[in-house]
DNA sequence: TTTTAAAAGAGAATGATTCTCATTAAAGAA
DNA sequence: TTCTTTAATGAGAATCATTCTCTTTTAAAA
């Protein structure tokens, strides 16, 4: 998932907001780092060409992202916040071992759970999405984050 | 899912652990508590009648169920611990709505899963178990706790 | 080029969770 | 029952990810 600097700018600029160089570095960040990085490796990431980037920015640019769609949050066990430039549904592979995460997106799969749960529907509840967290361990570890 | 006292004192010495007053009050608190609690609320009961707990202590309880299998940790979209006292293998409703998280089990749903990663083996990875995440709305709101 | 609302910077504040260390208590031994 | 030992608890400080406040800067439209 790579994307150009216009890609990147036009991706913000579609959503009507301001293209500002926080913003760019910090989607650039999150398209070039694997594994759903957390917050800290974002401003690792950034602060090579862009030292001065304040925490605080950093944090009010993924909520930004977030709120349009832009990224999505991803929550580990681990209670640190990590980000994800995927935005279709998807669901998520966890390796108990190295904390990487991998996106997983089967539309068999999906089109399964759909099925099962028009047949079974849940009282009292009207689903709006389905994600499956899929725990294990990945044979060769890639990798290792933290 | 209630359980006497004497159910709960058994329940941590099959463990092997010290049955302690605030062992015992933690646990039951979790049992009682609907809506998959989080530390403030399980505080907030058992200070009723046992006032002096120190939070720490909550925190290091809830640690010592987690990693002994007496209670599971359940991350919610905003980021606060809950705690779960169901412990076999299932899934979660979440309502976006109200916050309220439901448990789930279905062996037929789990069959069908078991067979699709059978059929559809992902490389380089070995699953240990999945967990869905409905998230979806109540018609009928119960107990909003927050 | 000017204007202005929105964004960024700096650093303090917050708050859930963890840590430290002295005190207490559970549970097996005597 | 009492003693002993080891683990658990209490109290409060420390940590650290995240949020907030307020001033300064800047993107983008006029």
């Amino acid at each position: 998932m790579n994307a150009s600097i216009n890609n990147i700018r036009n991706k913000i600029a579609e959503k009507g907001l301001k293209v500002t160089p926080q913003r760019m570095s910090i989607l650039e960040a999150i398209y070039n780092l694997e594994n759903h990085p957390t917050v800290e490796q974002i401003i690792e990431f950034i602060r090579k060409k862009h030292p001065n980037i304040a925490t605080g920015t950093v944090y009010k640019v993924l909520d930004t992202l977030v709120s349009n769609d832009l990224v999505k949050k991803v929550k580990t066990e681990k209670d640190i916040m990590r980000y994800d430039g995927l935005i279709e549904n998807h669901h998520h592979l966890y390796c108990v071992v190295c904390d990487h995460i991998e996106d997983y997106m089967n539309a068999e799969l999906d089109e399964i759970l759909k099925r099962f749960f028009e047949e079974n529907k849940i009282d009292n509840f009207i689903i709006e999405d389905i994600k499956l967290q899929i725990n294990g361990r990945f044979i060769i570890h890639k990798n290792v984050n933290r």
